[in-house]
DNA sequence: GTTCGTGCAAACGGTTTGCAACAAT
DNA sequence: ATTGTTGCAAACCGTTTGCACGAAC
């Protein structure tokens, strides 16, 4: 897999030894941590990290396209290092999101809205496990 | 249409004339307003009204059902008068949320995930307006 | 020595909470 | 008198901002 330099290179993005980590953290895990869980596990590696160090990384990341955000939880910005076109899956118990692959449904054209640009369709699903 | 005050008791929330407000307002608004924008709308009607008190009205309204939360804005919960199965189409630049019909979309049945009781599914669609 | 990045602390905005005053029964 | 409601202020939490210190060229 690409390493971060390189990665961060190819954004203009100067890569200190601190978005280095923040970005070997975000583009690694599948999960789709809020900006206090990268603090959090990135300092196990980087323990001088700052807060305010972690948005400014995470800010740059999604302006470069790198990650999106995704409104998902209440309250808060969660990061998601999958910039594909893809659906979600909330366990409302756990808060854990999970990836639905993007055809799983079909989502048809909408022709309903012709003056409008679409920018971003996405199929949110909620649910909890069964408790048997 | 129903009147507030009957509205609340049957949901067994005394109907105090700020409750009252709150429930004509937002019962009534085909918006998804946030608190602070049921505040500044009520009170014109009501300047008396506190922001603790919104909030805990809209709360009792949740609980009770009469009305859901929203998760489609970055920062702020927005309170849905519409509890019936929907989506949303949300203009990215007016940051307007509007109601879209749920046949709209043909949401497949969700069989890949059969041990999860699924609580809600909805589309999401974003845009903005072409400019031609 | 200038530029840029970091870390800390303060500020900010939406939401919640604690509490005293008050209204209704 | 008891119960429940309101309004205010303070607290809270995620995020942003301001600024001085420090590293790199």
């Amino acid at each position: 897999m690409e390493n971060s330099i390189s990665i961060l290179r190819r954004c203009a993005i100067q890569p200190t030894p601190q978005r280095m980590a923040v970005v070997d953290y975000i583009l690694k895990t599948p999960s789709h941590p809020s900006a206090d869980e990268v603090l959090e596990n990135v300092r196990k590696r980087c323990p001088t990290l700052s807060r305010a160090t972690v948005y400014n990384t995470l800010n740059l990341l999604v302006e470069k396209q790198l990650i999106k955000t995704q409104i998902l939880k209440e309250g808060l910005v969660v990061f998601d290092p999958n910039i594909q076109q893809h659906h979600h899956f909330i366990d409302e118990d756990s808060g854990q999101i999970y990836d639905v692959p993007w055809d799983t449904f079909q989502v048809p054209e909408i022709d309903s809205l012709p003056d409008y640009e679409i920018t971003e369709v996405q199929v949110v699903v909620r649910g909890r496990k069964k408790k048997p």
